[in-house]
RNA sequence: GCUGCCGUAGCUCAGUGGUAGAGCACUCCCUUGGUAAGGGAGAGGCCGUGAGUUCAAUCCUCACCGGCAGCACCA
């Protein structure tokens, strides 16, 4: 009996029944067989050791490639390789998992003794050195539920246990041993630990809980990462350095954009020079809104509890929520600041902006003429975030969203949702970014409404999504509970992946609400409403652009735009007039006289990352010029000042004016 | 909120059981210098807060507050 294996150059060849991979790749030729650490048969990455039971393709990784394949089976092994390391170092410590993630691995343990430290970071590398120098191979075996189990307890792995009770009947427990030490696992791996290599490193500890389940024993998590090549592992490190240097938070500091305080966590003091940003970024996206048939409104900051009983914020959302009794508070020191022992007797800080403009949707009577209604709000929010989830500008208790909420008719569903996903990524695309990731987050566990009715409102979703063009992800139960929704994500500096803008499909609040529009044959009929945002939170958008430009703002965001900087004293007359014009142009312009070497200001103003220095001396002064230089370039270029004025202007206008602007010259 | 680490001048950080230091920034003086740091002087800290140990605490212990990382939660 043999089987037909087709290799990737499309010959085939056959192999009696039961070979393995390593029988074939060594088959070949040594040199590969001494390089292939792992197969691809009929696409599945699989144990090399595999036998092969039937026809189908093979591909053979190897190390020195590269790929993905590798780097994960390395990323993968070195958990194997680190759990060894615990358990040999402290042999009462549990295991748990440890899978691969995006840069590299991690593994959770139960140590009885406490968590990690970072101290011991070294200590468990010099032992996975050993380790991998042992070289021990790995090996295979399919264990029965009885065996997993009772080998788990005898060991006093608790935690695995339960894993193994996990598994579903039809699949079967694998077990991968390499030497003496054992580890249940889906694999596949590699040939040894050796293949591991030494380019790995271990990163940082932290907290993680059992199964990601809060309530749940909290477990010590060891963070590291692996690469095929020592360079490799080098540059990445280097990168993650080179990136922490972008964090908005030490850029806002640094670049005097905003700060926090303790006696206001989670809320912004937008600085001068930030609120700069801050507003070109509202301004922009106004236009935006106006320009694609957006009203705006504003709504109130603070509504009864009853007002948010009635929308289902106070059953669901309370817990977020910053409560203000309605009362005058007690000016007595020794008696209780309020007395509130009733929802009858407490406003609420909206934490949304939805169930106002349904109550603005509802003034009137709205007719199926009026639909799509696109209400816009540039909604204040507070939201009582925990502690542990503050970040920055990208997770605030108090932030402003370019909110908006399209009440429309079931049959308007998937034309607003291509009419808005077409101006999310002009507007990202305005913003510089081209790596958005889509998610279509689907029914959860808990959902409100039919099963009919999520079907359709997700098949809407993607079909318009399909009409776009865009790809997009499935995430698979994370829908609100009321309705599902697209999630756009954009990354930090470091890789961090953050939710800015959102469409959320929802049929529950309009008929909490009453939102009631008269349809064609005279029924009443509850509008369907689109909770969009493009920018998501401002200060959020603002953070990851802040990383994204690593400070240099593009100019028409740039706090300063341009700085006169005079080389000898007797140009302050000429450069006090030179900011005099810039500023009566709409630039904003700084004036740098001050008793300092050109040098100097050069410097100081690099740091701070203006885009433009206008550095005028004698000679300008008396010939009308400017020297021109830009931030990020060497040399400079010495212009009449009215031509850098021009020029200046145009590379200052917003990038939608800019298109305008064009398409009024084409 | 949970786990761990951290908390000294505006910033970045040294430091010691006997109440503190550097560089940059800041103020003043000298210097008018042609594209990334000219020279000098000065000012600035209840060493996060509160208890405890000690003859003595910025340093040791505990609690609290805050920051950071991760988790959980989410724009």
């Amino acid at each position: 009996m043999s089987i037909k294996v087709t290799f990737p150059d499309g010959a085939a060849r056959d192999f009696p029944r039961g070979t393995t991979g390593t029988d074939i790749v060594e088959g070949i030729s040594k040199s590969l067989a001494k390089k292939t650490v792992a197969m691809r048969w009929n696409g599945v990455l699989s144990d090399l050791s595999d036998s092969l039971d039937a026809d189908g393709r093979i591909e053979f990784v190897t190390r020195d490639s590269g790929s993905k394949d590798v780097v994960d089976l390395i990323r993968h092994d070195a958990a194997h390789v680190l759990a060894e390391a615990v358990q040999e170092l402290w042999p009462d410590t549990q295991v748990t998992i440890g899978p691969v993630i995006e840069n590299g691995f991690y593994y959770d343990f139960y140590r009885p003794a406490g968590p990690f430290t970072e101290e011991e970071l070294p200590v468990i590398e010099k032992k996975m050195s050993e380790i991998i120098d042992r070289g021990a191979a790995f090996s295979k075996e399919v264990w029965s539920r009885d065996q997993a189990k009772n080998w788990f307890e005898t060991k006093g792995e608790a935690f695995k246990v339960e894993l193994v009770d996990a598994i579903p009947a039809d699949q079967s427990i694998k077990m991968y041993a390499q030497g003496q030490w054992k580890d249940l696992c889906r694999g596949p791996h590699m040939r040894t630990v050796k293949d591991v290599g030494q380019a790995f490193k271990l990163t940082k500890v932290a907290g993680a809980y059992w199964r990601g389940d809060s309530n749940r024993q909290v477990l010590s998590r060891i963070y590291g990462t692996a690469f095929p090549s020592k360079d490799q592992l080098d540059a990445y490190l280097t990168m993650i350095e080179e990136a922490e240097k972008r964090d908005h938070r030490k850029l806002g500091r640094d670049l005097d954009l905003f700060h926090f305080q303790e006696e206001a966590q989670g809320s912004v003091f937008w600085h001068p020079r930030g609120f700069v940003i801050y507003n070109q970024m509202e301004a922009y996206i106004r236009r935006r809104l106006n320009a694609s048939g957006y009203v705006e409104v504003k709504t109130p900051q603070l509504m009864h509890a009853k007002f948010w009983e009635q929308s289902g914020h106070w059953g669901k959302y309370r817990e977020n929520m910053f409560v203000v009794p309605d009362q005058v508070p007690n000016t007595e020191d020794d008696q209780p600041i309020f007395e509130v022992d009733a929802v009858g007797d407490l406003l609420a800080l909206k934490p949304m902006n939805c169930p106002a403009h349904v109550q603005i949707f509802n003034q009137g009577i709205k007719s199926y003429r009026d639909l799509p209604l696109r209400m816009a709000e540039f909604g204040c929010c507070h939201r009582n975030e925990a502690h542990g989830a503050l970040h920055g500008l990208m997770r605030v208790r108090q932030m402003t969203q370019d909110d908006a909420h399209i009440f429309c008719r079931e049959d308007q569903i998937q034309s607003e949702t291509e009419h808005f996903v077409h101006l999310l990524y002009s507007v990202y695309g305005h913003m510089g970014f081209e790596n958005v990731v889509i998610k279509l987050a689907t029914r959860p566990e808990k959902f409100g409404g039919t099963i009919e009715r999520w079907d359709a409102a997700e098949k809407a979703l993607g079909d318009a999504l399909r009409a776009t063009g865009y790809d997009f992800e499935i995430a698979e139960g994370e829908g609100a509970f009321y309705a599902p929704k697209l999630e756009f994500h954009l990354r930090d500096a470091i890789g961090r992946s953050w939710q800015v803008g959102t469409l959320q499909l929802d049929y529950v609040l309009p008929e909490r609400l009453d939102a009631t529009y008269v349809a064609e044959d005279g029924s009443r009929k509850y509008a369907v409403m689109l909770h969009r945002a493009i920018l998501g939170s401002l200060e959020r958008f603002i953070g990851i652009l802040i990383e994204n430009y690593a400070g240099k703002m593009p100019m028409w965001l740039a706090p300063t735009q341009v700085v006169v900087a005079t080389i000898v004293s007797e140009a302050d007359e000429y450069a006090e007039k030179l900011v005099r014009q810039l500023r009566q142009a709409g630039i904003r312009a700084e004036i740098d006289a001050r008793n300092e070497k050109i040098n100097y200001k050069v410097r100081e103003h690099s740091v701070q990352k203006v885009p433009l220095m206008f550095v005028v001396g004698k000679r300008e002064a008396e010939e009308g010029t400017v020297s021109v230089r830009r931030l990020g370039t060497e040399g400079q270029k010495v212009q009449p000042f009215m031509d850098a004025l021009v020029s200046l202007m145009a590379e200052a206008t917003p990038p939608d004016l800019k298109d305008k602007a064009q398409q009024k010259v084409a």
